[in-house]
DNA sequence: GTCTATATCCCGATAGAC
DNA sequence: GTCTATCGGGATATAGAC
């Protein structure tokens, strides 16, 4: 905690300015996001942050890195709790839409900052264990990768839609709004996987 | 077509601006947009929207109800040209694919405008045709409507997503990218209607 | 219906003092 | 490692002339 109007010298200002970034965003948006403000917020000046970010886009990114990590956690301490294979795809589909509930700002930052991931290693880095996680549903298909790969697609872009409609307001708001919309990715994903055959590609 | 420099008087400078505003849009996505550069591009001055508009998100507010209507038009024709109502549904998801790929500015104004949608009646009213075409998915699942419900939750959702996934390039790019992406989310409508017994709510 | 001109605000980024 | 001071740029919006 700053003192107000004082100095910041508390020696950890990098991340602290990650944890104000969360907070801006969570009010103002990804897009309403600013270097200056987060710095406002902290009682530090605008060009404090130099010397931890090359520029706005840096801290951006290692707000995302922080996001991916929260959200690989709640993913796999989902699939942790599910006992089959199917039920585990299912429970993080589920896990999907309340993180995005929960964790408005760091879902708003992964999927909506508008970053060029392919200039930050560090975030294709930060992907990597989502991506991994994605790999039970080869479980589900006893090893054949074809439909596994589909049905990974599938499942996903169906965790992210109902996501992006929860966040959208199509379901209501408040904590039963969500239950409800995870409720429904996860009833989507079992419908998936059990009608996978539909899903292989053509031939 | 404004002079070049000179003045710009055919008496459309409203309709003019939202197509301005859909190329800046194209170029430098939802949230580079501004009045200012809108303006520009039409040889006008910064002074000259407001006679046509209230403020900045009013012509945003404009160029999501065009996009809508696009929009709409698409589900409709991709719909029109299946024979049964399963095919129109899963062709339904295939042209919301198709849309954000070849219609990426409109795409992106709707869902990322940012934009309170309640303070706007005129987008909800925009909104109605397309929700209207949803209600296929009542023939699909013979009246039953909790499931029908669920069915047309889950394939928005789901079209949403593979959409989403598309456009931040995990299916690559290129025409051909387009097609496989709308391809897999016609499947995905495919197996969710196959498996659409699990989709209903628990009880 | 558009222009000129202007007021106001905010942002990113840098140089140099401490 | 942070501050002071500042530059340059761009946005929204308004007032008043034509």
């Amino acid at each position: 905690m700053p003192a107000k109007g004082g100095r910041y010298h508390h020696g950890d200002l990098r991340s602290a300015l990650v944890d104000a970034a969360v907070d801006v965003i969570g009010e103002r948006g990804v897009r309403g996001f600013s270097l200056a403000e987060a710095s406002r917020r902290l009682g530090v000046t605008t060009a404090a942050p130099y010397r931890h970010f090359a520029d706005r886009d840096e801290l951006l990114a290692a707000v995302t890195a922080r996001a991916l990590r929260v959200f690989a956690t709640m993913l796999a301490s989902a699939a942790d709790a599910a006992d089959t294979p199917a039920r585990r795809l299912a429970a993080m589909a589920g896990a999907y839409v309340r993180f995005a509930a929960q964790q408005r700002p760091l879902f708003d930052t992964i999927f909506s900052s508008g970053l060029d991931k392919s200039r930050y290693p560090e975030l294709q880095r930060a992907w990597e264990p989502v991506d991994a996680l994605l790999t039970v549903v080869l479980e589900v298909c006893d090893g054949d990768a074809v439909t596994a790969g589909a049905l990974s697609d599938a499942v996903e872009a169906c965790a992210h839609g109902h996501a992006m409609l929860f966040i959208d307001g199509d379901y209501g708001q408040g904590p039963e709004a969500v239950e409800s919309a995870a409720a429904k990715a996860v009833a989507a994903a079992q419908a998936l996987i059990a009608g996978r055959a539909a899903l292989r590609p053509p031939g």
